[in-house]
DNA sequence: AGATAAATTGAAAGCGCTTTGGGTGTAAAA
DNA sequence: TTTTACACCCAAAGCGCTTTCAATTTATCT
């Protein structure tokens, strides 16, 4: 069913069919509805290709997820935070493009993405401190938002990110409280944004209690539960170990706290554990008193927030770049208890 | 840059620069030589929705993503899936659309992935055991695969699916074996065709060894750390409790490790525990000994399979519907040992 | 009633590509 | 030399929609 057949059903033009089913106000009220009816009967809905050709616009919107080397989005957190961005595309009458492409050829995808112009714009994930990504889209004049962000980027673009320094800073603070001085870190890759920032954050913490930062408490890779296994095992075995640890993920903390049972130490009374908690729907942290304690930030809302952030810039490319910075809570779970000699 | 503007830096029609692009014969090779240099200088790539109305392809793939009451999808297998079959589409120059709707909206969101004729194909994820969005695929004349299978459809179609009733079955076999006699299963929802299989081929090993099933150590809903743990947790506690579990994923394992250290046990030693394990990217199950003793089946690979089926099926529409059965791994890891009294 | 404005509707162009159905020129065959 | 074949290239139609511009009808005003 296209446009043609349907107009020859209601022996109206294609011009009037078209301009009733899009709201035009030249039509009147009687024979819209008249179209409404017929084209809900027929199942019709404009081809979305057509559609595209005509109005310049692709109601699309593109995600490019890197394999590889960095796996980064193709992790935990990605359900989530497509479901959020889905919500709000599906609302908006948007379809999502996504394009798994090797790490080397990701810069290719958005060239792609641009010169086929499939999409109206895209959203950056996982930005590095210095993204090649950046410039680039800017030179293609694709409309971007950034989740997260890139802090050696001078130029203005539109971005949400959680505050991770404040994050760290206060889940720090939290276990710097309750008497630990010895605090471990088992952040998320550094040359990531987030993971740099949650450093920073966890550094000037303990600085203004007057501790410099031991290097061999602190760890960076990939966020799985093997690694923070075999980091906290390693910390743990020590002579002098660490009795509290900041971990970037809750998968990371899965992996501590193995380590620390398997020595035969106690979560929460012997050995303390801080979290970043993504909130995600198949993750739940406990479900009324929190395992772990945990800086909780929904990745979903994130996802929601951006997507209506990138919709606007579409639709009004000259307003100024939006940014939005959500603070992060600080829940109290049962993983943190006050240091023991 | 379109084609248009291309032809005009060349001083050919667009007749023969497409040709010369697509790789017809028609065209010298020198001049073929010469289009694909300047093509290439110019950056340019044809817009995806001209040539998609031309060709009356989409070169897309939809995957529509329940979110709500179901939120299977939203889950950890989510993106380790998504990065199996978006390699292949990118390989094959196709893109993928993914929908995210409420779960009321699914069949709607299939209709009009049809009728706005979006895509050439649509990839069926955690098939019920009565599917209807099956029927309906087959109505729209859609070609699609199914990752699982649904076990009431009579009509033949595309799937790929793990052996879960015979990985189930040999897991529970593996318990018998080390003396287990009383094993729980804390299985996903039922309704999930998967979860059926896998507690048919628990049953059908226990009653192959004469022990009835005992409905009270059967457990069945989302897979959650959470709900392992709470399953466990309750089932522990209990005069004559179990000494084994079987669980649907490795997230409801740690929950179920959570359970048993909680109460002072060890697993593997005072408790075993048999996962099911995607081999997700992120989660992996230990480096060189597993954590997990696990029926293993890498839910990328499936991801990657189903994809080149689906595309196979859009070029050869009147193949018969092929169908794979993939064998899990049983892997042991250290989760697991004999019954101790 | 006649003139003017407003409300509706249509014809046709155009979005950027592929593809059909010719053309033209050169080499091989008669 | 003329014919036939082939290699190479092009004009134009068409994919299904939106949108401009123009035409027609109906309502409103002297």
């Amino acid at each position: 069913m296209n446009l043609k057949e349907l107009s020859e059903i209601l022996g109206l033009s294609q011009t009037t069919v078209s301009r009733a089913l899009n709201g035009y106000p030249e039509v009147s009220e009687a024979t819209r509805l008249r179209v409404q009816q017929i084209a809900r009967e027929n199942n019709y809905s404009p081809n979305a290709r057509a559609r595209g050709l005509a109005t310049g616009r692709a109601s699309a919107i593109g995600h490019v997820i890197p394999i590889g080397l960095r796996h980064e989005m193709v992790n935990p957190i990605f359900g989530d935070f497509i479901s959020g961005v889905g919500e709000v595309y599906a609302r908006e009458g948007f379809d999502l493009i996504m394009s798994v492409v090797s790490g080397d050829e990701e810069m290719n995808a958005y060239r792609n993405l641009s010169a086929r112009s499939s999409v109206d714009g895209v959203v950056l994930h996982a930005p590095l401190m210095n993204d090649p990504r950046i410039p680039l889209l800017r030179d293609l004049e694709m409309p971007f938002v950034v989740h997260g962000r890139a802090s050696n980027e001078e130029h203005p673009y539109a971005w949400l990110d959680v505050n991770n320094t404040s994050a760290f800073r206060r889940a720090t603070d939290f276990l710097l409280d309750l008497g630990h001085t010895r605090i471990a870190l088992i952040n998320g890759l550094e040359t990531m944004d987030f993971a740099y920032r949650r450093r920073e954050g966890y550094v000037s913490a303990l600085s203004e209690r007057g501790i410099t930062f031991d290097p061999s408490l602190m760890r960076a890779d990939e966020m799985t539960e093997d690694f923070g296994y075999h980091s906290a095992k390693e910390m743990l075995a020590r002579d002098v170990a660490p009795s509290a640890f900041l971990s970037a993920s809750m998968i990371c903390a899965f992996g501590i706290r193995r380590a620390i049972e398997e020595r035969g130490l106690k979560m929460g009374a012997d050995v303390s554990v801080v979290t970043f908690d993504d909130d995600l729907s198949y993750l739940a942290n406990g479900q009324n008193v929190p395992i772990f304690t945990a800086c909780r930030s929904s990745v979903r809302t994130a996802g929601v927030r951006l997507a209506e952030m990138l919709l606007r810039q579409i639709n009004i490319p000259d307003a100024p770049h939006e940014t939005e910075l959500l603070e992060a809570e600080l829940i109290a779970g049962q993983s943190t208890g006050p240091y023991k000699d």
